[in-house]
DNA sequence: ACTGAAAATAAATCGCA
DNA sequence: TGCGATTTATTTTCAGT
């Protein structure tokens, strides 16, 4: 499937605004509504649109602390890493998650509330992962920029 | 204001899907629809609920390669730092952008279609934004977890 | 593939408990 | 604050080009 200039439109539309109304929609793509609806229906199946979200207000209902956290593995064996995963995406303070090229291994975007928590964390959750050989973390002081979607 | 078991709910469901129609949120939260638009028009003014948005996959649309790019800048002069904000703010690669601690002053984190787009972003923006003293760049080879919003 | 109108659904408003 | 009914708008479908 190849993407034209009105599925670009759409995708921008949305990615900004994804409560748009259809026929919104259509009059700012420059189609009426059977078309622009067909279209978008075929990027969702596609997987070009993975979803429709509200954005909450991270800081104020999880917390003011950001962290990035950087895990280093004591080795890169398979199991070791797939474990890691496992455990990491049931931890709801961890936000995202790479895996890295690098020194270190993982790099995660950890929210919390305060350092108090943050302590907590680490004590009680990420050093009980086993396999880690070390962890460095770096605070944000503040948000800067944050984009919901890519350019396009 | 503070919000009660219902408003976290009404936050929990348009976080995982932003089109819900207000019927079935109203369902899924056990009110009616009057009550539960009130709350959703109420969280939105208050700030809760940022805006939706389509989510669009990022590494088909715009590329394979995400870059942490870590930034220390040569004087910590205000400045300087709002300069550099505003330049970065303008660059579309620019996924997201944190004023960190520690030895790094920014942490971005940066999608582009392959190296030689990233060598170019580097060579052409990055590098040409006065007062950048060092630029660290650590690839991500896979994502691990990516969540849209925090648990509530 | 797009258009335009009709039919079906959903959202917003309002008076009332 | 919450409910239910009414009005208004939007979404979906379908025959036609």
């Amino acid at each position: 499937m190849k993407l034209d200039k009105i599925d670009i439109k759409i995708l921008n539309h949305l990615a900004s605004d994804g409560r748009i109304g259809w026929r919104e929609l259509a009059d700012k793509v420059g189609l009426t509504l059977t078309p622009t609806l067909r279209r978008v229906r075929l990027l969702e199946e596609r997987g070009y649109i993975q979803g429709y979200f509200a954005r909450l207000d991270e800081a104020r209902l999880a917390g003011e602390l950001v962290v990035f956290v950087s895990v280093s593995m004591d080795k890169q064996e398979q199991e070791v890493l797939v474990n890691f995963e496992q455990r990491i995406a049931q931890v709801p303070e961890v936000m995202s998650c790479f895996l890295m090229t690098g020194d270190a291994d993982y790099l995660l975007r950890v929210v919390v509330k305060d350092l108090h928590t943050y302590q907590s964390f680490l004590a009680n959750t990420l050093t009980r992962i086993p396999g880690i050989a070390h962890i460095k973390s770096s605070f944000a002081l503040k948000s800067v920029l944050s984009r919901t979607a890519p350019p396009l």
